[in-house]
RNA sequence: GCGCGUGUAGCUCAGCUGGAUAGAGCGUCGGCUUGCGGAGCCGAAGGUCGUAGGUUCAAAUCCUGCCACGCGUACCA
């Protein structure tokens, strides 16, 4: 409907005034209509002439499109479409028919990214609750989407682990974590530590030692399963894994034979100086000739390209932390393969915290993943006994809390709102599903019967034509939070779905009222959209709480 | 120092492709409840949109200076 009133538009400013224009068609307050345009006034710039003129002339003009009831002008020049009761209603029907323009492309998003060894902290958990929901956002678009990870499993925290697997007798199931920091304060405070870690990290890259190539197997499993163990609570899974040790050689391959074109030696290292384009110098190898991230990342790049050579772009989520770092690696990118560069989209989600104070440092004292679902479980266990075990209600309070904010801004997470089935939460969402499904199981109408030539079906009331002009809204929003990849579009607006719902609710009776049926269809388009929203965030609805 | 980002109600956040009285949740205060799941609804208080300028018919939104905070700034990832 958005597009039709566009194109309509677009058509009568060109008869008019034979100008092309790509005018804003928007969703006003409710008081004015079901969508406007402010093309009058931007027209009003660009030819000189009187704004309200200019409306009323394109109003005119504007007459017959079927699905409009009436255009109104208002304010210094904008033009008011409302439409028909019947266009709001079919609207709301099909709300969950979303438009797939993205079918037939494929398109990789990394994200997650855990280190084996080392803890899975809560930064990682944003990292894949925001990717995950990006990869499914633009699944809902019709794309072909690959979710893909990449992991360090060669570097020092894997040899200070190893160290620490060496020296400590436990094998308890936090073996790792303890071995990780184990070898990472020897390596601080015990010069003959150091040398031994410095040593396996050698051998780490060598696999000339048995005994080390062990541990290190056993590490990675270790830290897999208890990576996935994870995932499963999230029911997020992962196409493909990716190691530092399989995009080192690419990478080298890469930098190497674009030393002198696209690198220079300074120091004794190989940089790329990203000031020529605005940037800064970054070191790809060391002086010691062991090639960086930057270089690892190259090579994961052409790896990628390898595996997928059909993948239209290639989205990659980090924190914030590594924006810059980003620039400078595709820049660099640029120059050698340009084509992998224009696929290439870094996205970068903010710092998260907690309200309650806790929170990750780098020093040694993280939040973990686990620890963060335990007290989002254990906050909910105390609010709501009854729902103590149901792992898709903190999940999606988890999850609902973290996507519900404009990605890329450092965000703060209040454990016990995140829970609160009052409010803006996923379990409140959740909620609301269960509640329009109960509706919809008490009913005995059959709303699949059609009474289309039934005239009350044609004619909203107030509460039900704000309800549907709502539920009508669902497709735009998708449209949009594709477009900026950014899925806390969709948060906000079921949202605003709910509370409409509720206005509605409150005054309207459903069941056994004269216009159960008409009412009924509102409430089935709604409980489809909010299980489609929901699922677009990755998260379960429940049919019952 | 330089680069990137952020600064909106007591708190947590939307709004930022410039547009019609700046929104929501939580919290505070006051109403509604013999009803389809009240986990709700209605209302009130609370804002110089960091600050000073600029562009524009129109600025929370664009531009510039300043202030505050975060991140980055060559051999970590």
């Amino acid at each position: 409907m958005q597009k039709e009133l566009k194109q309509a538009v677009v058509q009568a400013c060109n008869r008019l005034f034979s100008v092309e224009i790509d005018p804003v068609i928007t969703r006003p307050e409710k008081q004015f209509g079901d969508y406007a345009t402010n093309v009058a006034l931007q027209l009003a710039g660009q030819t000189g002439k009187n704004p309200r003129q200019i409306a009323e002339q394109l109003a005119a003009e504007l007459q017959q499109i079927p699905a409009v009831a009436q255009i109104s002008l208002a304010g210094p020049g904008f033009i008011n479409f409302k439409l028909t009761d019947e266009s709001l209603a079919e609207a709301a029907q099909s709300a969950t028919d979303l438009p797939k323009p993205l079918k037939g492309r494929q398109i990789l998003v990394e994200f997650g990214d855990p280190n084996p060894f080392k803890e899975m902290h809560i930064g990682h958990l944003y990292s894949y609750i925001v990717g995950d929901a990006i990869a499914s956002l633009l699944e809902s678009s019709g794309a072909k989407v690959k979710r893909l990870s990449y992991h360090g499993d060669v570097g020092l925290h894997v040899a200070k682990a190893i160290y620490g697997l060496g020296e400590l007798q436990t094998r308890d199931e936090d073996i790792l974590g303890k071995a990780y920091s184990y070898g990472n304060e020897q390596y601080e405070k015990d010069q003959q530590a150091k040398a031994e870690i410095d040593t396996i990290n050698q051998h780490i890259y060598s696999r000339d030692d048995q005994r080390i190539n062990q541990l290190h197997e056993q590490g990675i499993k270790l830290s897999f399963e208890y990576f996935d163990k994870i995932l499963n609570m999230l029911s997020i899974s992962t196409d493909k894994r990716y190691f530092e040790s399989q995009t080192t050689p690419a990478g080298l391959e890469l930098v190497n034979s674009n030393k002198d074109k696209v690198f220079k030696l300074s120091q004794g290292a190989v940089v790329y100086e990203g000031e020529k384009a605005g940037l800064h110098t970054r070191v790809f190898i060391t002086s010691k000739g062991l090639p960086t991230y930057e270089t690892k990342d190259l090579g994961l790049v052409m790896l990628k390209d390898t595996d997928y050579p059909d993948a239209n772009r290639s989205i990659v989520i980090t924190a914030s932390e590594q924006a810059e770092y980003f620039k400078v690696m595709l820049a660099a990118l640029a120059e050698i393969k340009p084509d992998l560069t224009v696929k290439t989209t870094h996205l970068s989600h903010g710092f998260l915290s907690l309200a309650s104070g806790k929170m990750s440092s780098r020093t040694g004292n993280v939040y973990t993943a686990m620890a963060m679902l335990n007290s989002v479980r254990s906050a909910m266990a105390k609010k709501y006994p009854d729902s103590a075990d149901r792992q898709e209600i903190y999940v999606a309070a988890t999850k609902y809390s973290m996507l519900n904010h404009r990605l890329g801004q450092d965000i703060v997470i209040d454990v016990e709102a995140s829970v609160s089935l009052e409010g803006n939460s996923g379990p409140y969402l959740q909620y609301a599903f269960a509640r329009a499904n109960s509706i919809l199981e008490k009913s005995t109408v059959d709303s699949r019967q059609s009474t289309a030539n039934d005239s009350r079906l044609t004619t909203l009331d107030s509460s039900e034509r704000s309800f549907a002009r709502k539920i009508g809204e669902y497709p735009e929003v998708v449209e949009r939070a594709v477009a900026e990849l950014m899925p806390h579009h969709i948060c906000t607006y079921l949202y605003e779905l709910a509370q409409t719902f509720n206005g509605f609710y409150e005054k309207s009776r459903i069941i056994g009222d004269e216009r159960e049926e008409i009412r009924l269809k509102l409430v089935k388009s709604y409980s489809q959209v909010l299980r489609s929203g929901l699922s677009i965030l990755s998260i379960e609805a429940p049919e019952r709480m």
